[in-house]
RNA sequence: GGCCCGGUAGUUCAAUGGAUAGAAUAGAAGUUUCCUAAACUUUAGAUACAAGUUCGAUUCUUGUCCGGGCUACCA
């Protein structure tokens, strides 16, 4: 149990005792950690309780402090600001904690039970490479997989890929037309990189084609459908869905490129998938759902016989499943595939990672769902991000002013090279070495970069600022990190020791302001943990790390290790450090941010 | 029009209803005979507006203003 709940159950419990007739509930308590400037650890605030008590803050705050000081180890001392009870805890209990944890990998994770949970993240078109956008999603995905694994559950990771329809169709057409047969072989392009290169050439082609037929005389809106190059890709469409083996072919190959590029991306930012489902496989899955919601009357036929369901008693609007032709949109095989998901798996929880502009057609989804009876309906949990916009607004691909992915990554190992080089910090290692540093480093600051804000929060990025590798970065935590590993190194202690090495820690000499704070916050970590497991936020953990790392520096500063007063405090000062460095891999590791042991 | 989300230092972000709203950057001023100065220390600067609930509101409620999203027989 960590440490403030320990005082608040303390606090409840000596509350009820001290006034068996008042009726106290443990939401009435609450405890913070106390402010810096005044004397104390952990703070119980008293003002729930005078009403209810009848009682003046000073003699209830004693009274409380006095009992909590009697019956539990917990305090050295305690005292009472302006209906504040500010609690001292005992340097021996930190001592003891690090005793107890400081070689523990596992801090803070749960016990492993039967909760099944999918993610779902990244879900990619195959017509274009992957955007600055979509690294949001990834990071996102990858990272609140972790953390629900870190907190007992068992979780898949799943990838949707969308790999059919009309947009696909267009790459296809165009490379057709325009590529003379060029293939990522014979060009040197990157697969999801040259695919995306013709849907572009697409809507070049078919924007000229609009103007010429506009030129001729006709009205836009006529022109858009009449493009020779758009009926193209719609008669593509038509021969995809009837199986035609030419067109079947191509579009293998084609997403074969794309498949190719997007795991090169995937191994470069370091995430991986249990599952991938392709949406051709999946598309007409939820046809059978709609027959069935007609048979029990959950949906109806209008008079062209497209079928819909009618959520206006729910504050939506009426919502279309079926076309006239019977053909199924977008919704229906979401419907379809929630079913499989769950059937696949037996969830009892699947996550969907989607930008907040999907937030209507989600919650639909989990309605009609609901109405259809079905029972992954309850299970279904819409993990809405915002999206990332240019301080000009939305990135937009026909405007061309879409950040690359893999454009992004390269220039962040190019600056992370960069600043390693400014500082001096090349030499004792190998070429290759230093590769795999900067590569570290550049993800490492766009992972954090990303993850550190509040999710449900758009965010702009300014492409003409670089990613800052100074301040509340990844690279910071990294140097911390580092900072760690050459102290241990030269004390020729293991980073990760077993618990021989430190058996009896005496104190007899009180700690400092430094080493307490420093204790105070590792302590808090399994709370932390927990805390980004329930609101499925990441940022919580890079905030944590940041202010880990910013009080071992702090600490670091006004300690030496090597040079400490005697063998007690240096023993004492390695638990901190060794502990702090396993905390911050153990939490850097769940957003996907390595950290270096030289840097 | 309707529905949803957001508005905190110049900028980018924090803050289970709790003390004088924290950081980081940019600005100003310092720290290297000492374990990595990618660091540390000091300094200045903000809750869009107005009511309400409360002992106490950035947080909850309502209204106004501003920004974004959704509201397709597109995906």
């Amino acid at each position: 149990m960590t440490l403030i709940a320990q005082i608040k159950k303390a606090a409840e419990d000596a509350l009820k005792h001290l006034f068996p007739e008042a009726e106290i509930t443990a939401g009435m308590v609450a405890v913070n950690q106390t402010k810096p400037e005044f004397t104390g650890d952990y703070t119980v605030v008293l003002f729930p309780f005078l009403k209810l008590l009848r009682q003046k803050p000073d003699i209830l705050g004693s009274q409380l402090g006095n009992y909590l000081l009697e019956k539990t180890e917990l305090f050295s001392g305690f005292e009472i600001v302006s209906g504040f009870l500010n609690l001292s805890v005992r340097d021996t209990y930190w001592a003891s904690f690090l005793q107890n944890h400081f070689n523990d990998l596992h801090f803070g994770e749960k016990t492993k039970k039967d909760r099944r949970i999918m993610v779902e993240y990244s879900s990619p078109n195959t017509n274009k490479p992957l955007h600055f956008g979509h690294l949001r999603n990834i990071f996102l995905g990858y990272a609140v997989a972790e953390i629900l694994k870190a907190n007992g559950n068992q979780v898949v990771k799943a990838n949707l890929i969308n790999d059919r329809g009309i947009h696909i169709c267009k790459s296809m057409i165009a490379w057709e037309r325009y590529a003379n047969g060029a293939t990522p072989e014979t060009t040197g392009i990157k697969g999801d990189h040259l695919v995306g290169d013709y849907y572009v050439r697409f809507n070049d082609a078919y924007k000229e084609e609009v103007a010429a037929l506009k030129a001729h005389g006709m009205e836009e809106a006529q022109a858009e459908k009449e493009a020779p190059i758009m009926k193209d890709a719609q008669e593509m469409l038509r021969k995809w869905e009837a199986s035609d083996a030419d067109v079947r072919d191509l579009w293998e190959t084609m997403n074969g490129w794309v498949y190719k590029g997007f795991d090169e991306s995937y191994q470069k930012l370091g995430v991986d998938f249990d599952k991938m489902y392709y949406e051709s496989d999946t598309y007409l899955l939820g046809k059978n759902l709609v027959e069935e919601g007609l048979q029990k009357g959950v949906l109806f036929t209008k008079e062209n016989g497209s079928v819909w369901i009618d959520l206006t008693a729910d504050g939506l609007d009426e919502k279309l499943l079926l076309r006239a032709d019977g053909t199924s949109v977008y919704m229906t095989q979401d419907l379809g595939t929630a079913k499989l998901k769950y059937n696949d798996y037996k969830l009892d929880e699947s996550i969907y990672v989607i930008a907040d502009e999907q937030n209507y057609h989600m919650q639909v989804l989990k309605l009609i769902l609901k109405k259809l009876g079905e029972p992954c309906a309850d299970g279904i949990y819409h993990l809405s991000y915002g999206m990332v916009e240019l301080p000009s607004g939305r990135m937009k691909s026909r405007e061309g002013t879409v950040v690359d992915a893999d454009d992004m990554i390269d220039e962040m190992i190019r600056l992370s090279k960069e600043q390693t080089e400014l500082a001096g910090k090349t030499e004792g290692f190998t070429q290759e070495e230093l590769e795999k540093l900067y590569e570290t480093i550049g993800l490492g600051a766009l992972k954090f970069y990303l993850l550190r804000v509040d999710p449900k929060k758009k965010m702009i990025f300014d492409p003409k600022e670089s990613i800052d590798l100074h301040g509340f970065t990844a690279t910071f935590i990294q140097y911390a990190h580092a900072r760690i590993c050459s102290i241990l190194r030269k004390e020729g202690c293991p980073l990760r020791p077993d618990s021989t090495k430190f058996q009896s820690l005496s104190l007899s000499h009180a700690l400092t302001q430094g080493e307490k704070q420093l204790a105070l916050i590792l302590e808090q970590y399994p709370g932390i943990l927990e805390a980004a497991a329930e609101e499925m936020n990441p940022g919580t953990l890079c905030n944590y790390s940041f202010q880990l790392a910013q009080q071992f520096n702090s600490f670091y500063d006004g300690h030496s290790i090597a040079k400490a007063e005697n063998e007690e405090k240096k023993q004492l000062r390695l638990l901190l450090i060794i502990m702090t460095a396993s905390i911050l891999r153990h939490a850097m590791h769940l957003c996907g941010i390595r950290l270096p042991e030289k840097m």
